[in-house]
DNA sequence: TTCCGACAGTGGGGTCGCAAT
DNA sequence: ATTGCGACCCCACTATCGGAA
């Protein structure tokens, strides 16, 4: 198959609002792609690369040679090149891959430059990813969804559970199993404002556990053999050893645990988010770093426990299961109640001790993974400011023709002007956009050239700061890229303020206290 | 007919490792 | 030694479609 097949379906794909519309699309590509080629096709059309990653990113793909006219490129083809792309990563040749990277955008289209374009920096937009994917496998296949979701939840990788779908349909696919060693999609929450509504929504009695601010882990142990995974899967076992002797320590030698990985203060509270991540990310000198920022492991759930996959059992069974593999010690505290007093109580309790909150889970649910089910529902404290608005930048995809990402500032009674501590687009509704895109252009200081077709160019709209806005966050954490050495974290906008002039926005003084 | 679950899009700060400067 | 980039850790929120109620 050709790459400008893909290249055109991608196109159509965008070009239709209607998912069912993208699905059909999609579906008839698959039902023309050879079994050769399948995994490369599904890959593409959701956005991924079989590769993973091949350290290309938007830098990279600047200065590309012209396109052909003639389309002649197929997936096999352009699949070897970005092979050999990858191949060169960490060999120190960034020029090779340069090289390789001219070879391939060389030697396809405009169109198909602009697809491959989009792939690689990960912004296919096309509307459709796994979700629409997975449904348009179903129907090329000829399959229920559902034992495409299933199959993907096990596997981990659309792409071979797409291709065994159309090679072998619904038998290949229920050959899919839990794999100790091989990663499981980890199962995600919704959020809720408060624990009595979240206690709502769950069903009560339910289950609420302390939320930790670190690395969600899955653990598998086959023997003596462990293997640590993250969120999105990647193997992050030689990072974490303290982990890896902590299942070691368990008495069961069969077993995959959900749970939660951070850095604890000997005083037992919580180090900041940043260390923990950073100690996590760490590859190298991870033999000292455990010295001085020692790991802990606190694990919620149960996937495998002595030979037995526990997925499809209710939460509580799974619980119960989870108590008999490991000590109450590793264990994420947890209550089970249906008085939301109490866990009220509970959450405010978390909070005190330094942690992020709770997640409130309904005892009945099985380990929905991979998608974001009401089973679970994480609930966080909120902190709010008044903030001022000192510049604007100019949207792009669907917020194209708007100023989009707000500069927020604190003011500082000391010099009478503004400090940055971050930006933020979220919370914005699209009525809130047309209206602040109206009022930021009357107090425009630098030109504001309307929306530049390339990001960087004219990109930034500072504005005299008279907008005080609502701003609210999780927390303030060091920072070394802002002039005050702080920024919000999570920050979205809540509502504006033209009641308070930036004089009366809340200070730097009142932030600095909100930092731990 | 209305409601609501699931998805995709639009971006945020911080950190590490690596390559180029 | 410093800087820029890619990848990945954490993520919130709105608009939209289409099936459920």
């Amino acid at each position: 198959m050709l790459l400008i097949d893909l290249a055109r379906t991608s196109a159509a794909v965008a070009a239709d609002s209607a998912r069912l519309a993208k699905i059909r699309h999609l579906a008839e590509l698959l039902g023309r792609v050879g079994p050769d080629e399948a995994e490369i096709a599904i890959a593409y059309l959701s956005g991924e690369l079989p590769q993973r990653q091949i350290g290309v990113g938007w830098r990279s793909l600047s200065d590309l040679p012209e396109p052909r006219q003639i389309a002649t490129a197929t997936l096999g083809q352009v699949d070897a090149l970005l092979e050999r792309i990858k191949a060169q990563t960490g060999t120190g040749s960034q020029a090779a891959r340069r090289e390789l990277l001219g070879q391939l955008f060389g030697a396809v289209t405009r169109q198909e430059q602009s697809f491959l374009h989009r792939l690689l920096t990960g912004e296919l937009r096309q509307g459709a990813l796994d979700g629409v994917m997975i449904e348009a496998i179903a129907r090329a296949a000829d399959v229920p969804s559902a034992e495409v979701r299933r199959a993907l939840t096990l596997r981990g990788s659309l792409p071979a559970v797409g291709a065994a779908a159309l090679r072998g349909g619904v038998a290949e696919l229920k050959a899919f199993h839990l794999e100790v060693g091989r990663a499981v999609a980890p199962m995600l929450a919704q959020s809720a404002a408060s624990v009595t509504a979240a206690l709502e929504k769950a069903g009560a009695p339910a289950a609420v556990e302390w939320k930790l601010d670190g690395v969600r882990v899955q653990a598998h142990r086959s023997g003596d053999d462990v293997a640590v995974f993250t969120r999105t899967l990647d193997d992050i076992t030689g990072q974490v050893p303290e982990l890896v002797e902590a299942v070691l320590g368990l008495p069961g030698t069969d077993l995959v645990l959900d749970g939660e990985v951070l850095a604890l203060r000997p005083d037992g509270r919580p180090e900041p988010f940043q260390v923990t991540s950073g100690r996590v990310a760490s590859r190298t000198g991870v033999a000292s770093l455990r010295e001085t920022v020692p790991l802990t492991v606190f694990f919620f759930d149960a996937l495998r426990v002595g030979g037995a996959d526990l997925l499809d059992l209710p939460d509580q069974e799974r619980h119960a299961a989870l108590e008999t593999a490991v000590p109450a010690g590793l264990i994420t505290p947890r209550l089970v109640t249906a008085d939301a007093e109490e866990a009220e109580a509970f959450f405010g309790d978390a909070v005190r001790r330094g942690h992020e909150g709770v997640v409130v889970k309904s005892l009945g649910t099985p380990y929905a993974a991979g998608r974001r089910g009401a089973g679970w529902i994480k609930v966080k404290p909120r902190h709010t400011l008044d903030l001022v608005v000192l510049a604007a930048e100019w949207g792009s995809g669907r917020r194209r023709g708007w100023l989009s990402n707000l500069h927020l500032g604190a003011y500082d009674p000391e010099t009478g002007g503004f400090v940055m501590l971050g930006k933020t687009f979220k919370g914005l509704t699209d009525e809130l956009l047309t209206w602040q895109t109206e009022q930021f252009l009357r107090i425009a200081e630098s030109p504001a050239d309307g929306p530049a077709g390339n990001p960087g160019d004219g990109h930034v709209v500072m504005l005299t700061p008279t907008l005080v806005v609502e701003i609210a966050f999780d927390g303030v954490q060091r920072s070394s890229r802002y002039p005050g050495g702080m920024a919000l974290r999570f920050a979205r906008v809540l509502r504006y303020r033209p009641d308070k002039r930036p004089e009366e926005a809340d200070t730097v003084a009142t932030v600095r206290a909100i930092m731990p």
